[in-house]
DNA sequence: TACCTTCCTGCAATCGTTTGCGCAACGGCG
DNA sequence: CGCCGTTGCGCAAACGATTGCAGGAAGGTA
């Protein structure tokens, strides 16, 4: 039987395989997913006529029948950020691997956007769903999916809050305390006093580390003022009013919420004349590849982006698999000191660590 | 009827709706849709149904019967990259606002994971797709999905090709050689002579901008000495090899591939102690957020990355809802002039036309 | 009363798989 | 020869929605 006898215009199906190969549909099904019960003889005869016909299977019916779909949602703050770039890389490698498909969202710290997320998610009868960075509180967020197929990537809030319950479980947090605490260490050892943060607004992140700023802080004795400086917005340019206003009330050394922020106010404190690290020390978080090649290279607090995005698509597949959520997991950070919070030295002289 | 009386441990389906309605699964189904057929009361009812048992409809199923799946396939290089982030961004947007869900893949410039990843849109009759700075050649990528269900983002190679027959439609293309083009006639007015070229090896678009390179110098009777230096690979950090041998040998500008690699290139060339622009010149592509804040300022050529985003995805709308794709276009580029090949001037000289 | 519209709703088929169950055919064994 | 266990396959029923078609009720007209 020739190929056109079969295929008109239309997608080729089960049934034309089985049609092809002399063999009924239900055969046909269990020669490609190679049950035992089929013969060998059958099962190549199966085989041979769907890649004749190039057949491709129907995940919606698939999944409809199979009441599972090899789904996953992962719904993160915005896609074109780097930080969840780099998650959803890893997320998207790892799901990938273990046979799943990924869709996406963006919440944008917006609430209403997350729901709709969600109920997309929903509406695909995702098998999994993960929410990197997001707003909405885990009590809502686990009315909204099935709340043993969900992983939540979100800074450790109990470290700062003196929580000491029971930690929920499916949840990847990342030691953010530490590592500002990190910061702090290194900043003061390395002879600052006067030590401001400076946040940004929007992001869910800001509140822990601007109180673990705080409480480091306080360790040393030494008081951060609230409010010093105004937050700034999620963009890639902080206003030179801003600027300014740093600039007129120069601190020692600046903590910003993130990488992005801290190159950016590196930036627009340029404009002032001022320098870093010889006029301030600027320090970031997340440890984005850009801040290893940025004029001064930033000194920040490296969390594991790859491993969050990895770990929180293969405790999903797990979740799936064996029905349990892994318990609550906090990921070490990692300071990484570079130049932007030394005293200007010669070149060379420079810590090549992390190079 | 209360709730509870409906619901087991199971998911709601329209079933359920319609029976607390006291209607039929036809009629509940034409009533959330607001089918002009069903009467104002009977509408109303059912949508209190479905809202009290917060129903919500499954995507298999209805994609199975409707044959439309309001899937949307984007494929692109990487997904951690700050081009294609931005670029997936507005592109999820865009397709979220129409009604569309999006499933994504990373190709990694490998043409066997790009067909693994076509063969996946397939399977779940992903009623579009779109491939970004894809490998695989569009002939092939045809075949293996409707291709008039297909947008292809790509440089435009015909330009460098001197091609001069008719384009195939549904490519949208950024005009990388007019980009090349300006950059090389700032570069040559602004006094550089000695310039060359510096690509990334795995990308796609290396050869095109290399060879609108060497054009546009020819142009200004420069010859560029193709493979005065190595590619680099896509990695962050240039390795000290290849800085040691830029250095050795210094050209006065350097065109590099991309911003990634202009901004890795500027910080690698600091170790051996040259600084730029005073050294070298150096510009990069794509104009990413990042060059807009480093240390010098990037000159760059900006494509417009969110609207690629936008407008492949509202193409392939379109091309779904008219059955016609859109003819090729040629996006336009611009040259951004910064500080990384101007002359060193003091900070507040420099032109500010783009903050 | 008979008949025709108009409106609203329900029946049942359909989309493309997976899968529980039943049934032949076959060979071995007592 | 009769019985039974295996092996290999097919029948038909799901999964949960959409939709062509038909039918019942209500109302108007001759």
């Amino acid at each position: 039987m020739a190929i056109r006898d079969i295929v008109p215009h239309r997608r080729v199906v089960l049934d034309d395989v089985a049609r092809m190969a002399n063999v009924s549909r239900s055969t046909a099904s269990r020669a490609l997913v190679d049950d035992p019960r089929i013969s060998e003889p059958t099962r190549t005869a199966v085989k041979q006529a769907a890649s004749e016909l190039r057949y491709v299977p129907n995940a919606a019916a698939r999944s409809l029948r199979a009441q599972r779909t090899r789904i996953l949602g992962l719904l993160l703050a915005n896609l074109s950020d780097p930080v969840h770039g780099q998650i959803a890389a890893a997320f998207e490698q790892e799901a990938l691997a273990g046979g799943y498909r990924v869709i996406f969202a963006a919440g944008l710290q917006d609430p209403a956007l997350e729901r709709k997320a969600l109920r997309i998610f929903t509406e695909h009868a995702a098998d999994g769903v993960a929410m990197v960075s997001c707003v909405l509180a885990p009590s809502e967020a686990q009315t909204r999916v099935q709340p043993d197929r969900l992983i939540m990537v979100q800074p450790d809030h109990h470290r700062v809050q003196r929580y000491r319950g029971p930690l929920l479980p499916g949840v990847i947090m990342t030691d953010d305390a530490s590592g500002v605490e990190a910061v702090v260490d290194h900043l003061v050892a390395t002879g600052y006093r006067d030590i401001a943060y400076v946040g940004s607004g929007a992001r869910a992140a800001n509140a822990v580390r601007a109180a673990a700023a705080e409480r480091a802080l306080r360790k040393h004795g030494i008081r951060l003022q609230p409010g010093r400086f105004p937050s700034t917005d999620d963009s890639w340019r902080v206003p030179d009013g801003i600027a300014a206003l740093i600039a007129a009330d120069l601190p020692e050394a600046l903590i910003c919420h993130d990488d992005k922020l801290a190159l950016a106010l590196m930036d627009a404190l340029r404009r002032p004349g001022i320098r870093t690290p010889d006029d301030v020390g600027i320090v970031g978080f997340d440890g984005i590849q850009f801040a290893e090649i940025s004029n001064p290279r930033l000194t920040t607090v490296a969390t594991p982006l790859a491993e969050l995005g990895r770990l929180a698509a293969s405790s999903l597949i797990g979740a799936i698999q064996t029905g349990k959520l892994p318990d609550a997991v906090v990921l070490p950070v990692e300071l990484v000191v570079r130049e932007s919070t030394l005293p200007r030295l010669p070149l060379a002289a420079y810590p090549t660590a992390d190079v």
